[in-house]
Order: structure tokens, then sequence, then C-alpha cells
DNA sequence: AACGTTTGCGCAAACGTTTGCTGTTAGTAA
DNA sequence: TTACTAACAGCAAACGTTTGCGCAAACGTT
């Protein structure tokens, strides 16, 4: 008992299968009458267009892919949300892909996804991705690729990503402004160019200021474990910070656990910034002073960006899109 | 510059595309020699076979569908994350869909998914979806389908779920037990049938300890924000609770932001006991007492269940997977 | 030498849909 | 009437892969 195709509505009515595909679509060269009993039989039946056939036929899918190195409860959770969302909206749809940080798998969720004609990508790369040949044939087949949040620098492929260095000269001016003076660095991975971006703003605006940065003070934390870990060790120092600049949410999480467990408090012990897709920040208490960097903007853009190359190989390859990251002051600073 | 097929490897070889399909999967009737320089010339072309002639001839997709509401930071992270994990480590990829708490939505994704042919389908139910007949067709055509946490009371489909009820009255207990009076229960939407049991968890235990459910500290929510008004409005009543029963991080955070404007001491002024998947409870301040509920336990149970359903059409069908919800014992009661 | 078995490979159909081409019929203009 | 066009529908090939069947050559056994 397998599902109903066009060929048994061409049977019942006697007709060839082309003209019910061409019925089924409104094509111009089949007749109202025709098309009326096509349709009507294929109600009765139950007809549901095989996906898998027509997509074969054509060369494409109607996927979306989407690599992220991990799941996590920040950031991407809002991603995923718009960007399924939008897609579907253009009747694609969503496979997800994590890569685990890990180059290799990368490459091999690439290779999938060329197995399965994806119509385009959407990519935050591992930590251990330095350059991006593995997407240039997906490129060349005309599929398109778009990087997000974490990116490779000058890779030539779009990516929608915020000004990591600017960003972070303006959070930690902000603590400067406010008389803190032994500011903490809160980084994730130390290969990421996303770190690497920010750890230069950090280190600029401290420079700007006349300041000179600690190395003991720049903390580079694989998850959130290792930044409570390293954190809550600094916090033992001789010398404690003052101010924290944390750039994501999941270190912040892990760092306002080592700052409960010591017991210090907030902003009177030590003032904090962070960078943050805005939910968290308002969890704790008290509410963190943060940078927004939306999640679901992020994802809505890179889609938007995905979506006008889809339609138009020849729009600008070369992207940069730039968001908009207010300072949202809140009490912890 | 279209990719390299089957087709393209025979000619090289002066042969048939029958034996280099034999040859690349090392089907006997071929001789090592040929399997050789197949598989040669495939490497050197770098080969890539096209999934979606594969799959459409198979008849399969090698895609699992995963449905759930609406994507949110806590719970389905987790729960997703470890499903990609285990599904592709059994050689499937997962297509991701949001119903929007929408039954219509969910009824047109379970055409699409019947459309792409997926091998097998994991659902967290609409707050709309009173019955699974949407579903029927599929577990018809031998798709499993495998429900989990937002559930359909005695669908007959298998669930991976909690009890609910008894955990309910587990975690309401251990309020009582500390001598809180006036237990507030902040629930999910309403007609969920997750929101239901655990009300009714929460009523028993209240009642089995002598006392009587009022109305005025029952709180059923929609989202975080409706939780966060309602619990601070109640926060304002004459007589107000002394604790809080809340069945879900989401909730509990909008909670917490209730708590913290008024400026309420935890557990000083109000004992809490939240169900989590036990991240959240260590961000705040205090820790939070909670039945720990894990999303990526619930995720893997749900694809191994569907595994077996997938590769042993007779497993028994009507299942439901227990889990096992300990108590966490920390700074909130 | 005759027979039976094995080995290795090709042939062709099939999966469901789409589309260029061809052909038939009816209608219109001259 | 003839000729041309428009409207409609069928034919067949194609997308890339798999697989049942058949056949020939090689081998092994009496």
């Amino acid at each position: 008992m397998s599902r109903i195709t066009i060929k048994d509505i061409a049977r019942l009515l006697d007709i060839n299968p082309s003209t019910v595909s061409r019925a089924l679509k409104d094509h111009p060269d089949v007749s109202p009458d025709t098309k009326e009993s096509v349709r009507r039989v294929a109600n009765e039946l139950g007809y549901q267009p095989n996906f898998q056939a027509i997509h074969f036929r054509n060369r494409r899918s109607g996927l979306i892919g989407l690599i992220i190195p991990e799941m996590n409860m920040f950031f991407l959770p809002s991603v995923i949300k718009s960007i399924e969302e939008t897609i579907r909206k253009n009747g694609y749809n969503l496979i997800v892909f994590q890569s685990n940080d890990s180059l290799e798998r990368e490459i091999e969720i690439v290779r999938i996804c060329q197995g399965f004609s994806i119509d385009g990508l959407l990519v935050s790369v591992s930590k251990e991705t330095m350059d991006t040949e593995h997407f240039q044939e997906l490129k060349d087949e005309g599929k398109p690729v778009v990087f997000f949040d974490r990116v490779v620098q000058q890779s030539g492929f779009p990516q929608v990503v915020i000004d990591d260095k600017q960003v972070s000269v303006i959070a930690v001016e902000h603590l400067i402004q406010k008389g803190y003076q032994r500011i903490c660095g809160l980084f994730d991975k130390p290969n990421l160019s996303i770190s690497q971006q920010r750890y230069r703003g950090y280190k600029k605006a401290i420079e700007d200021h006349g300041g000179k940065v600690a190395l003991e003070y720049c903390i580079f934390a694989d998850d959130l474990e290792m930044g409570r870990e390293l954190f809550s060790t600094l916090l033992q120092h001789p010398e404690p910070p003052d101010a924290l600049f944390v750039m994501s949410d999941e270190l912040l999480a892990g760092a306002m656990q080592a700052i409960t467990e010591k017991n210090w408090s907030v902003p009177d012990n030590l003032g904090i910034v962070s960078i943050s897709d805005g939910r968290l920040p308002y969890f704790l208490k008290p509410q963190i002073t943060h940078i927004r960097h939306s999640g679901s903007i992020v994802g809505s853009l890179a889609v938007d960006l995905l979506f006008q190359l889809l339609n138009n190989p020849d729009y600008v390859q070369d992207i940069n899109v730039g968001l908009d990251t207010p300072l949202v002051k809140l009490g912890s600073v």
C-alpha cells in the first residue's frame, strides 16, 4: 500500500502522467476541464508529491544546511529559531549538523551536504578551521555559502559578523570610564578568530587609555567549566581584577558561578560587561551590563543574504554584513 | 562541470555502471581486479555518491525529522545536541521543524516529512495537538514516530516522558516537609498534557498532606514573560505564597526576574523547587533546588527507541520509557 | 570428453517526476 | 477551399543508482 503517485492519477483518468504533472502546476498547456478533474482525483486520493523524486529530477533538494560547532543554550538557539522560520517561509527546510569543533568532521559534513544536493549552507566554523577550501567546491557548484559569528578572516565568502574588535573596545572603555583599573578579559577558545578579534579590542581599549595588558588577566577558556575554574583561580590572585570583560554568555555563566562561590559582590567588588545574546544578563542578579549581539538578528541576516545569493548568483560575493550592537547598561557596572 | 557519477567511471573503464556500483559496495560478484581499478578511478575523480539518487531509488532518505513547538534556550538545545550526535553516528541526518505551537503547521510538517520520505520522526507536540491521527499515516508506512516531553496521552505511540505527576508530587512534598505552607504552582500552557499532569501532582501532594489547592496560587503561563508578570502580581497578594513550585526552566527564569524586582530573598521569603534540565539552577543565586530532567537523556532515549523500531518493526509499539529524575538539593529551600 | 558449477560482468528495468518535442484536432483568416 | 495557428495532450527520454536475471567463459569433476 504505497503512496499515490502521478502515475496513479494518470491511470485513473486515462491520461498521461505528463498531463497530470502539468495540470497540477497549472501549466497553460492543459485545459481547464482536465485540470479540474486532475485536481479532484488528486484530492480524493490524497496525493502527496514525492519530493525525493522532484528534487532528484531537478537536481536540488530544497534543503538548507546549517553547520554549528556544537549546540549550546546561548546564542545558537535563537539563531536556529530565526533561521528555521525564515527558511520555511521560503519553502526550504533545515538540516542541522554539529562539527564538534572538528575540522575533519566539518569536511565530512560538507561532503554529505554535496551528496544531499543542499541548496545553500550556513556555517559557524569549528575552532580548527583555518581556511575555507573545503567550501570552495560548493561555491563553485553555485551553492551559496554564508558564514556567521565564527568565521574565517578574509575568506572571500559572505559573512554575517559584528565588528568584534570595535565592540570589545566599547565594552572595555565603558569599564575604564567607570574607573575600573584591573580589567580581566575572559575569552573563548584562543584559535578562534572571533576570540582573537575581541582580544585585540580589549587590548586596544586598555592601551589607548594608557594601560598595559597584564597576561594573567587574560583568560582563554574552551567552555563554561574551564572558564569557571580559571576565573575562580584568578579571583584568588594577590591583586585580583576589579572588573571583568567577558565575550560570551556561556563564559559569563561560568564566571558568575565562580563569583557566587567566592561570595564576591557585583558591581561593588567587581564590575562586569559582557557580549551577550541578551537573555542571560537579565536572569542574573544583578543584571549584567552587556553589548547586545542578537542571535535571531544574526540568523535572519544570514538567511537573507543566502537567499539573495540563491536568487541572484551574481550578487556581490564579498560581503560583510554589519550588525547594530547597542550597549545595554544594567546593574553590573 | 557537473559532479562525477557512476556512469562517468563506467565509461572511463569501459565497463557497465552496474559493475561500478557493485564494485563500490564490495559486492562478491565483482573481481578483485575490477574493484581495485574502480576504486582507483573513483578516488582520482573524487567521486561522491549522489544521495538524492540513492535515496530516491531506495525509497528512503537517510533523514530523521524532529518537530518541536518552538526553539528555546532550555531543554531543547540539549535534546537537539544529543539527538544529532546519535543520529549521525548511525548514518542519518537531522531535519528540524518548528510547529510554532500550531496544529495546522504540525500537520503540514508531517506532509513535508512524507514528501521527503523521512525514515523516522521525533515529536514534541504543539499545544493544540489533542490527538495523533496526523501521524498515523507515517506509522502505517512503517516509519517510526516517537514522542518526547510534550506528548498526547494514551496515543498508542511510543513515548519518552518522565512520570510528570509523580515527579511533581516529590517536588511539592519536599517543600511541604520543609514547612512551607502556601505553595504557588507555576505551570506551562494549560492545555498541554504535561502541564496538566504536573498540576495533578502538585494538587495531590498538597491534598495528601491535608491542604487544599488555592486557585490564586496556580498560575498557567504561556511563556517566560507572562510567567514573570503573573507571578509578580501574585507577590503583591495580601497573603503571598511562601514557596514556589515551577515546572520548567523558562518559567523559573521569569519567576526569578519577578523575585529580583521585588527584592525578595530566596529561600528566606520564598522557597523554590523547579523541574529543570539542570543548567539554569546553577547560574542563579542562590542555586535552585530542582528535579533533574535531562534533555540530553531524553534525546538519546528517544533516538534509541526510534532506532529500535527502525531496525525491528515488530518491536513492541506501546512503550513509555521512564527516566531517572533525581531531586537535586541546592540552596533555594 | 562431457557435464555441472562457479565467476564475473552486462543488460535493462525501475524508482516518480519533468519537459522538449511531436502530433492531432479545431478554429480562424485568406 | 486552403493554409496557418492555437489549444491540448501524448511520447519518450532523462536525472543517478540499484538489482534480478541471463549469459559466457573458466574451472572442476567424473
